[in-house]
DNA sequence: CTCCGATCCTGATGGC
DNA sequence: TGCCATCAGGATCGGA
C-alpha cells in the first residue's frame, strides 16, 4: 500500500500525537515481518512522545530514550481509535494513550513492522538508506552518478531504497511517465539531462500526491479515516489500455520482474 | 559488486 | 453461489 506519499500522509495526521503520554502497549499479533521485541513496551510506556518523524518509508515515533520504528509494510495502516472500539482481527497492536485512545496498527498482510531502537538512524533497517528525495537538491545529478555502469531497468533502479528513499512501484512509473523515460531503459545508458529531468518529475509527482493525501486504490487510508484522491490524477498507472493524457496512445502494461509497468509506448522513450 | 527470483501473508477480484 | 487462480502499494535474503 503505502509509499512515501502515503506514509507522510499518515505522519502528517498523527503530529498531534507530539506530547501525549503513552499508558500501555498492547500486542494482539506480535508476528509481523519481524517479530515485535518483548523490550518495545518497557521502553514506551511511561514516555512521552515527542515527535513523529519520517525516513524514507519508515515513521519513527521519538520518546526521549529512542523511537519505535514502524513500517507498514503493503497493507499497513495506523490510526487514532478509541480503546472502547473493539479492534478487527488484523488491527494487531495498540499504543495506549491517555483520554481513552490508542494509535492502532493494522496489517492484514503482517509485511510491516514494528521494532525498537536507541538510535534508530543507525539501525540496520535505516542507516544505509538513499536520499530522501524531497530534501535538499532535486535527485537528478545523485541519479545519474548512482546508475553509471548498471545495467538494470531504471524502475527498479528507482524503486531501491538504498540509491533513493521512499519510491514505489505507482510512484517509479509515474515519474518516469513526466519524464518521458522508458522504464525498461538500462540505467546506466541515460543521459545526466534525462536524469536531470527526471529528479523533477519524481518531485513533482511525490508533492502532488502529498497534496492530495495520498493514493487510494483499494484500502489506503489516511490517519482520519479519508481517502486520498491522487488516483484520479494518475497518468499511467493502473492505466493500460486507456489513452495517454498527452498523445492519446493506449497505455501499456508489462511485466518486469514481478511488479507491472505501465507506460506510453509514444511518450516514452 | 550487481542483479534477479523467491519469500513472507492475507484479502480482493475476476473467470469459469 | 462457489471455487480457484491471480494479483497487490514492500523489502530482505540468498545465490548466480
Amino acid at each position: 500500500m503505502p509509499e512515501l506519499p502515503e506514509v507522510e500522509t499518515t505522519r502528517r495526521g498523527l503530529l498531534g500525537l507530539t506530547g501525549r503520554p503513552v499508558l500501555d502497549l498492547v500486542i494482539r499479533e506480535g508476528r509481523l515481518r519481524w517479530p515485535i521485541p518483548a523490550e518495545l513496551g518497557p521502553r514506551l510506556v511511561n514516555q512521552t512522545i515527542l515527535h513523529l518523524d519520517r525516513r524514507a518509508k519508515y515513521l519513527l515515533l521519538r520518546v526521549p530514550t529512542g523511537a519505535a520504528i514502524i513500517h507498514l509494510g503493503m497493507s499497513g495502516s495506523l490510526r487514532i481509535a478509541a480503546v472502547a472500539d473493539a479492534p478487527g482481527p488484523l488491527d494487531h497492536v495498540d499504543i495506549v494513550l491517555d483520554g481513552g485512545q490508542c494509535l492502532r496498527f493494522r496489517d492484514p498482510r503482517r509485511f510491516g513492522c514494528l521494532l525498537w531502537s536507541e538510535t534508530p538512524e543507525q539501525h540496520p533497517l535505516l542507516k544505509s538508506l538513499g536520499p530522501e528525495p524531497l530534501e535538499g537538491p532535486p535527485p537528478g545529478p545523485h541519479l545519474f552518478l548512482s546508475s553509471r555502469g548498471r545495467r538494470r531497468a531504471i524502475r527498479d533502479l528507482l524503486l531501491d531504497s538504498e540509491v533513493i528513499a521512499g519510491i514505489g512501484n505507482i510512484y517509479a512509473n509515474e515519474a518516469l511517465f513526466l519524464a518521458g523515460i522508458d522504464p525498461r531503459r538500462a540505467a546506466g545508458r541515460i543521459s545526466a539531462a534525462r536524469y536531470e529531468r527526471l529528479g523533477q518529475a519524481i518531485r513533482t509527482t511525490l508533492e502532488r500526491a502529498i497534496a492530495a493525501g495520498g493514493t487510494t486504490l483499494r484500502d489506503f487510508l489516511g490517519s482520519d479515516g479519508r481517502p486520498g484522491y491522487f488516483q484520479q490524477t494518475l497518468q499511467v498507472y493502473g492505466r493500460q489500455g486507456q489513452a495517454c493524457r498527452i498523445c492519446g496512445t493506449a497505455i501499456r502494461t508489462a511485466r518486469l520482474g514481478a511488479r507491472s509497468l505501465f507506460f506510453c509506448p509514444h511518450c516514452q522513450t
